[in-house]
DNA sequence: TACTCACCGTGAATTATATCACAAGGATCC
DNA sequence: GGATCCTTGTGATATAATTCACGGTGAGTA
């Protein structure tokens, strides 16, 4: 592996290949061509070539990449061959619609713990996980050496939600809540934005509205 | 407005200017530098001011931005000053959840229907709307001129979804369901991964556990 | 073994995006 | 009304990401 920064657009891009090879696996493709892997994921064959190149050498002259071989070692790059435990803070509708969701589950994140502050949830079952309170969530996150959060409170209350979790150890973040978070450098921070993702796709339509009026 | 090219970046980093400043607003803050919206944002001043210049110039040298004034500003560019009518299909706990998101409503999104195949779920009540069967879906799009769809139905079955959307006359689309999926080029399609977010996650923690070996 | 084919791997060229740095210009103060 | 201050708006510069294009190499064939 070369020791060069690797653009993110490239990881986020190496995740989907995986994804991809993954159901060539179920339906049973032994073999694929960057091209092939380009097609299945809107992509151009010398740019899955370029991604797979800041890792190594995976694939065979002539011939193509072997899939589930080359979906082991991506695999293996994004660090999904060890367990990663998770914990959800936040037992509105999103936390627990993403506790319950399979995708995770099935990419090698275990959910091991749902909090929440709103004590009349406390104590709920979800799935095979019953919300515990917010005070426990720091220890939890010791004891069970937690180094994924996702947060799902509100606004208001993220920035304290993600003070508790580095605090504790937690070492990458999720966050839904529409709010910029303030996290310490080693410590990794994604936002998926509902709102601005729909905003994105209004400003495109209000382009097209636009053109339409000539 | 110029008529070059806008990255998407920038519109993305508009959208969340735009949701600062509404707080900023909201708190009685009547005026506000490039420099305090780049603090509140992650950024740098200059970019906040590039951004802005591919729409025009709404600051005053020497003072900055009336908040209120580049707001307004801001959500038109984002085609936020006209209501924009969203359909939700799939009606499973993310369905559901982005059903009642208050994030959509108080951004001027409305969500005007929700669908799903399921005849089991048909008939349940969600907030102040009930479940649909899919059948009605088409019919419902064009009676309502639904603009947007956001889609939260189970990978095999997304591609069969945003076929009848866009047929109907859907022309953007948020797409939840870990598929790569094909539309015309006049439809905007955004797709949100979850778990290719937290695999990111993983990848980064990973290069931070190999340094910690050394 | 020699020949051909197919497709990968990669340096070079291009395109896109972000940063820098400063001139321009409105507000304020004397 | 002129001088000073401050922050914008923007051309020039630097950095980053993508695409191009082709050389290199293993596999298959006769």
């Amino acid at each position: 592996m070369k020791a060069e920064k690797i653009p993110e657009a490239t990881i986020i891009r190496l995740s989907v290949y995986s994804r991809n090879l993954q159901y060539m696996e179920e339906m049973g493709i032994t073999k694929v061509s960057s091209q092939e892997i380009a097609d299945a994921t809107d992509g151009s064959s010398a740019q899955v070539r370029k991604d797979l190149a800041y890792f190594g050498e995976f694939g065979t002259r002539g011939v193509g990449y072997e899939v589930k071989h080359l979906n082991r070692h991506l695999k293996k790059i994004l660090g999904l061959t060890k367990p990663r435990s998770v914990v959800i803070v936040g037992a509105g509708r999103l936390g627990k619609a993403l506790m319950l969701y399979n995708g995770f589950g099935n990419r090698g994140f275990r959910v091991m713990g749902i909090f929440d502050k709103d004590m009349s949830k406390v104590g709920e079952q979800v799935g095979d996980l019953t919300i515990s309170p917010m005070y426990k969530l720091d220890q939890f996150i010791k004891t069970h050496n937690i180094q994924m959060g996702v947060v799902t409170v509100p606004a208001a209350a993220a920035q304290e939600t993600v003070d508790i979790m580095t605090r504790a150890g937690v070492k990458a973040i999720l966050n839904f809540a529409p709010k910029n978070l303030i996290v310490a450098d080693d410590v990794k921070l994604r936002n998926v934005d509902l709102a601005v993702n729909l905003e994105v796709l209004s400003f495109y339509m209000g382009l097209e509205e636009r053109e339409g009026e000539k």
